[in-house]
Parts: C-alpha cells; structure tokens; sequence
DNA sequence: AACAGTATCTGCATACGTGCAGAGATTTGG
DNA sequence: CCAAATCTCTGCACGTATGCAGATACTGTT
C-alpha cells in the first residue's frame, strides 16, 4: 500500500534516507541551539512570518494559548525571541525574533551548509541551478505536506482520555 | 561571519527555508507516528542499521543505558520496536524494529512523497536523476552534518551544573 | 568454584512541557 | 458608564523524559 510504483524502488529508499538525514540534521541543530521542537518549530515560524501574536502563534502551532505563553517565555528567556507591545491594543502583544538569535540558529546550520556546498561543487553551473530550483518548488510542497500531516492526526501524542 | 559568499544571498534565504520545510514536516511526521525527537531518531537508527542493542544504541544517541531503556520501553510499547535476546550471550539483547512499523513510518512520510512527485513530474527524466543524485550525495553529507554538529554542542540543552 | 568484567534493567529524584481553568487587563458596544 | 467580549498570563496538576546510582544477570578467566 505504501509502495507505490514497483518500479522505483530504489528511488524510494534514497528519498527516504535522504528524508531522514535532513530531519536528523535539523533535531540535531535544534539541541544544538538549545531548544526543544516545539520552540523550534515556533522560531521557524517566527522567522518567516516576522511577527507573530501569542493567540497566533497558538493557533499556528496547536498549542493552548497558556503553553504557548511558556514556550513564549522559554524563547524569550534563551534570547530568541522578545515581546513588543501592541501600540493601539494594549491587551496585545506582538512576539517577534531577536536578530543575533537569527545569526546563532544560521550559525548552527554552518555545518549543513558547508557539507552541502562540497556537494553541489561535484555540478555545473546548470546542474546547480536546477538543483536550486528544486530547493524552491519543494520548500512549499513540504510545507503542504506538513500541514496535511497536521490536519491528519491531530492528537499530539497517543492519545490517552484524559 | 555565517554570510559566506556574497554572492548567492538568495541562495542562502532558498536553501534555509528548504531545510526548515524538511525539518519541520519531519517532526510532524514524527508527531503524526505519536514519537518523540529521541524515540524517532533512534527508530531511524534502527531502520538502518537493521538492529542494535540497548548499549550500542545509548552510544550512539548519546543517551545513558537507563535512558535507553526507558527509551525502548516505549518505543516496544508503542509497537515500533521489539527486543530479541541474544542467542550466544544471554545478557545481551537486540532491539530491531517492527516491519509493520516502518510501514506506518512511511505512511506519515507518505504525503511528503506524494507532494513531492508532484514537484518532480515538472522535471524530465534527466533532470530527475539528476535530483535523485542529488539526494544520494546530499544524504550522507548530512548525516556529516549532524555528526559535527552533535560533536561541537555536546550538551543537551542550556546546561545546568548538577 | 570464585571473581572480575560486562550488559541490561530498576528505584529515586528532578526538570520540563502541556492542558485546564480562571484571573487580570483592555477594548468594544450599548 | 456598565457589560460583554477579547487577549494574555498565572496557579495547579499531570505525564514523561532523563540522569544517577545501584541491583541483577550473565560471561569468561584463573
């Protein structure tokens, strides 16, 4: 069921070591930058969106609004993160991320990049921007997997009534 | 510092995201298959190399032997992995993972795949394998990556003298 | 047979992430 | 000006991941 065309198998197998490594890759330089997934994933987000409010945030990471307001402070307390406030809204705060925290998180993907860019010297010009090419078409379609993965199983761990 | 050529700046903003997007869909994948980061990395141990025991796989994740049974514990638990006993020495013991569990691994993965072929059906058959070669190579030199990686950040998180 | 070495597992203690429910502050609408 | 709605934050409780130290079981050697 989960093996598609019998022909590519082999391919099968390489997309999903490569799969693994780069994930393994991205935990170990979570840990590296001393944050758990959840503040990782919230970062990410962070990064991409500039800024972000706490009830925003909670609802792009499914988070309640109070564990969000801890990952917030763990962020926050690791220099990551800082709240601004809301100049017309006083109730609301804006969470956005620290730029030297930015250059530390790049910091600690040096490795990967370094790694890879040994790699990409084995290919031409061409090659290379095809190659870049696939880096752009497939950053958006990970995004959508993970959003359906997402929306596919909900509860964040098996599930225990509760 | 960590702006290497000046150059390829688009490059840089390109290849970050990519990893971010196949970061972050992995740890969905993990919470989607109801794993922990530890539980997961140590199940993609598992899967390649086939089977290891308790102490061999502490080494290589880094954890203590107590951890590690824990760790095992629930992964055996969850149905993922399952301990054999050694047949020549009987203190040892071999923790290999469930086939049937690495189907339900690769269904998770399964919407990565199928987003992703999407994105490949752009490409002609050359360009593909040019990709897949791509992955090939890409692979182990993340796995590099996060070797150098967990070798220059040893400790696990912020750490607190105990 | 006794002993040292090795591999795994078990209490115990700790820190942490998270949910839940409610409190506090502020805006919006009558 | 009062009431309802909104946003964030704060106890409280719970599960759990982890380290540490010791216990247990087994092997190999003398």
């Amino acid at each position: 069921m989960s093996n598609p065309g019998s022909g590519g198998d082999g391919e099968h197998v390489i997309f999903r070591q490569y799969l693994d490594a780069v994930g393994l890759q991205g935990l170990a330089s979570a840990e590296a930058a001393g944050l758990h997934t959840s503040e990782w994933y919230a970062l990410s987000l962070l990064s991409r969106e500039g800024s972000l409010t706490p009830g925003e945030l909670a609802t792009r990471t499914g988070l309640t609004t109070g564990a969000t307001t801890r990952l917030i402070d763990r962020l926050e307390r690791a220099g990551y993160a800082r709240r601004t406030p809301d100049p017309t809204d006083r109730r609301r705060v804006h969470v956005e991320p620290v730029p030297d925290a930015l250059d530390r998180v790049e910091e600690v993907v040096g490795p990967a990049r370094r790694r890879l860019a040994e790699v990409l010297a084995h290919y031409t010009p061409d090659q290379r921007a095809l190659i870049f090419d696939y880096f752009a078409r497939a950053a958006p379609a990970f995004r959508a997997a993970t959003e359906e993965i997402r929306a596919t199983a909900p509860p964040r761990r098996a599930r225990r009534p509760g």
